[in-house]
DNA sequence: CGGAATTGTTACAAAACGGATACATTTCTA
DNA sequence: TAGAAATGTATCCGTTTTGTAACAATTCCG
C-alpha cells in the first residue's frame, strides 16, 4: 500500500539524469527518467509523487510540459530545475502552488531536502470525492471504476467508464468534444471528434434504459441531466 | 463549479504569454492568449474576466486595444504591462479606463497579486458570469445555455442561443448587424446581415410572451431591453 | 401623404449535425 | 500465440439547423 513515492525525472541531459536517479534511488526513491517532455508525458503514471522537470529543453519546454500538466487536471508536484544564468526576474517569483524551483548547478543535498519537503507537504489525495456518486438505480463508483443499474454492474470499457464519469461529475454542464477529448485522451490528443459520438453511442447502449442520462446539445457538445 | 475567473492574456511576445499562462492557470484562472491586439478583439468574450495587456505591440498597440474597447461600452478590467515606465505612460495607461499598470519586468508574485486585487475590486464579475441572468420569469444560463421562462425549458439552437446571450449581456446596447456577425459567426467570415433578421425572428418566436424584450432601432440594430 | 428604405415573416434548399453501424487496427488475455 | 475485447475512423442516413430569397409589413422622411 505505502510504497516507495515515485519521482519522474525530466531532462535531455543525460549526466543530470543519471546523478539524480541513481541519488535519489539511493534515497529510497522509485525513479523514472525521461529525456523530454513528450517522454515525459508517457511516462507519467497516476502514482507518481513528484517531477523533477528541467524548464530548458529541446522541444517542448519545461514550462509547456507543466502546462499542459495543469490544464488536464493533474496536480502531481513539480520541482523545476533551471540553469542559474537564464533565470531572470520573471520566473523568481514562480515559486506558487506547492511546487518548487531549484537552480543549477545544485547539490544533490539540496535537491534531496526539496523533494522531501514537497512530498511531506502533500496531503492524502485520497478519500476526497471518492464516494460513488448515486443517480436513482445507477450507481457510479469512481474508486473500483464500476458501474452499477440497480443490483447489476455494467462492463464499461476504460473509455466509456472516464467518458461517464466526466460528465456524471458536473451534472447538467456541457462538455464539447473538444473538452472531453482534452480530459479522456491527455496522452493522445490527436483523436477525431467523431469518436467521441461513438463512445457516446456505446455508453448509451450499455446504459440502457437509462441512456436519455447523456444528452446532447447540437453545436455544444453532450451533458449528463440528472 | 466552473467558477474560474477567465484572464484574456495579450503580448506578442511568445515567452511572456506562455509564462504568464502557465502561471495564472496554476492559479486557478482560465486563460486565454492572444498574440495582437488583432486576435485579442477576436478571443474577447463576455465572460472575460480580466485583460492582461501589453502596451507595446506590433499591429495596434495595447493603448488603441483599451481605447477600442471602452468605446464599445466593455468595462472588462485591464492590467497594462509596459517595458517603459515612465509616469507619462502610467497616465496614459489609466486614463483609458485601465485598472492597473505593471512594468516589465515584473515578477510573476506581483502579476498576480494584482490580478487578485483587481478581480477582488469586481465582485460582481464572478457571481455576474456564473449565475443565470434572470429578467423576471426569463432566465438565461450561459453555462447550461439554457433559456428558461418560469418553469419551462425553451429549446434555442446554438445561434439564436449566442444572439440571445449577446444581446441580454448588455442591456440596453444596440448591437448593428454587422457586429452581431462579428460576435457569433467568427468562424465564417461573410454571412449576409439580413440572416440575422430571419434568426432574431426565430428567437422572438420562442421567446413567445417575451418577444418584445429584443427591439428594433430603425438604421441601427437590435438590442435587449429590460 | 407617398415613395423609399428598412424590417418582419415565411418557405425552401443546402449544409451541418448527430446516431448508428461496419470495419480495420491495436491491445488484452487466456 | 490465437481469439476476444477495445478502439478509432469512415460512412451512411435521417434530422435539425442554417442561410438566402421573396414578399409583406412597417418605419422614415421629404
Amino acid at each position: 500500500m505505502n510504497a516507495k513515492p515515485k519521482i519522474l525525472i525530466v531532462d535531455d541531459e543525460r549526466d543530470i539524469c543519471e546523478i539524480l536517479d541513481f541519488n535519489l534511488s539511493n534515497e529510497g526513491y522509485e525513479t523514472v527518467c525521461a529525456a523530454s517532455a513528450e517522454e515525459a508525458l508517457k511516462k507519467l503514471s497516476a502514482d507518481t509523487s513528484l517531477i523533477l522537470l528541467d524548464v530548458m529543453m529541446g522541444g517542448m519546454s519545461g514550462y509547456k510540459l507543466a502546462e499542459t500538466l495543469r490544464r488536464e487536471g493533474k496536480q502531481t508536484p513539480i520541482i523545476f530545475l533551471t540553469a542559474k544564468d537564464t533565470e531572470n526576474d520573471m520566473l523568481t517569483g514562480f515559486s506558487v502552488g506547492g511546487d518548487d524551483y531549484i537552480s543549477k548547478p545544485f547539490s544533490i543535498k539540496e535537491v534531496i531536502a526539496r523533494v522531501k519537503a514537497v512530498l511531506k507537504r502533500q496531503p492524502d489525495t485520497e478519500a476526497k470525492n471518492l464516494s460513488p456518486l448515486q443517480f436513482g438505480d445507477l450507481r457510479i463508483d469512481l474508486v473500483l471504476k464500476e458501474l452499477n443499474i440497480g443490483s447489476e454492474t455494467i462492463q464499461l470499457t476504460k473509455t466509456e467508464f472516464e467518458i461517464l464519469a466526466l460528465l456524471a461529475q458536473n451534472p447538467q454542464r456541457i462538455f464539447s468534444r473538444e473538452d472531453i477529448i482534452d480530459k479522456i485522451w491527455t496522452e493522445t490528443p490527436y483523436i477525431t471528434e467523431r469518436t467521441v459520438d461513438v463512445h457516446i453511442t456505446r455508453l448509451r447502449k450499455k446504459l440502457a434504459q437509462h441512456a436519455s442520462l447523456i444528452s446532447n446539445r447540437s453545436g455544444y457538445g453532450y451533458r449528463f441531466n440528472i
